[in-house]
DNA sequence: CTTTATTGGTCAACATGGCTGACGTAAAAC
DNA sequence: GTTTTACGTCAGCCATGTTGACCAATAAAG
């Protein structure tokens, strides 16, 4: 609301754009994760369990606490879908060799299997969109979505480096 | 996995740049619904609350029947939470005098006031991304997040008309 | 060596928001 | 007028987020 014109015409355009930027994130991440949580839910999973597998796949041997700096939830949260992974065999914990604190967790060939399966079907979405609109599109698709991050959320992205694996 | 080229290394990143949009996906969105989430919590609301209070304010009138079709719950769930809200005062029910099985939902003062407050926490977001992104990549981003949708969620956005209103 | 902080985990208790199934009531179909 | 359909509500279950208290192992600091 700083640099508004005083127009009326061009104010409702803009609240319009706003308004259908909102719309379109809605829909599209609900679409995005369906046929996602149509796979887990046959596994009696949910998201929370999706997301576990994706970053333990995408950073083998993390901690638990990177997880929980990468998810922003709670111990808890994290600590009971850790359990059933554990416990219907798609991660183990190994003992860090530096600090036995640590659990480092890997994915088991199970879960290594269902990160795949699960990131297919979201990479065959993509892939399908990506097609459709273009390499701009594309480009500029990502811009936005950057600036929709917090300044926090955007830091720890672009330190992309191997510090979960120490 | 369909026109992949015999080359590991477009293969490689290709995959990249698909995990590029799915955790850009994950955060962006989770970052985008913070701050409203915030603001709900502080009056004992959630997600869901607010997700009725936009589509509500957005089609004036609407019928339950209609609005379980935009947002794809199921009626209880619904129910639960416009309950909530018409105890709370942020929505009341109008008899349908075509058909007095229909409830149509308003918005009150109370609720437009928290709409518009909502809806304004998100646009500044959208305006700030959109500004640092340009012209073309909003375009981009546009398209690209159409390209996500489900063909139902696609039919049903396209007809923006008034058939919520009857 | 002792103290303190960090890391990881557990348990209890609670809220939100999905779900199914049972069940009214109003309108439509026969 | 009875049956069927459409619309909405209620009760109760489950997953997943939350907070807070607490414990154990280890690292770091004194």
């Amino acid at each position: 609301m700083a640099d508004v014109k005083p127009i009326g015409k061009a104010l409702f355009l803009r609240e319009e754009e706003l308004r259908r930027g909102i719309e379109l994130m809605f829909f599209a991440y609900r679409d995005f994760t369906g046929e996602a949580d149509s796979i887990l839910a046959e596994r009696n999973m949910g998201r929370a369990h999706h997301r576990a597998i994706y970053f333990i796949g995408r950073h083998p041997g993390i901690t638990v606490s990177n997880l929980l700096t990468i998810l922003c939830i709670t111990k808890q949260s994290l600590s009971r879908v850790l359990s059933g992974l554990m416990k219907d065999g798609y991660v183990v914990q190994r003992l860090s060799a530096n600090d036995r604190r640590q659990r480092l967790l890997h994915l088991t060939q199970a879960g290594t299997a269902l990160e795949a399966r699960l990131t297919s079907v979201q990479g065959r979405r993509f892939a399908a969109a990506y097609r459709e609109a273009g390499v701009d599109a594309v480009a500029g698709f990502q811009r936005v979505l950057q600036g929709l991050l917090d300044n926090s959320t955007l830091h720890q992205l672009t330190q992309h480096d191997q510090s979960t694996i120490e």
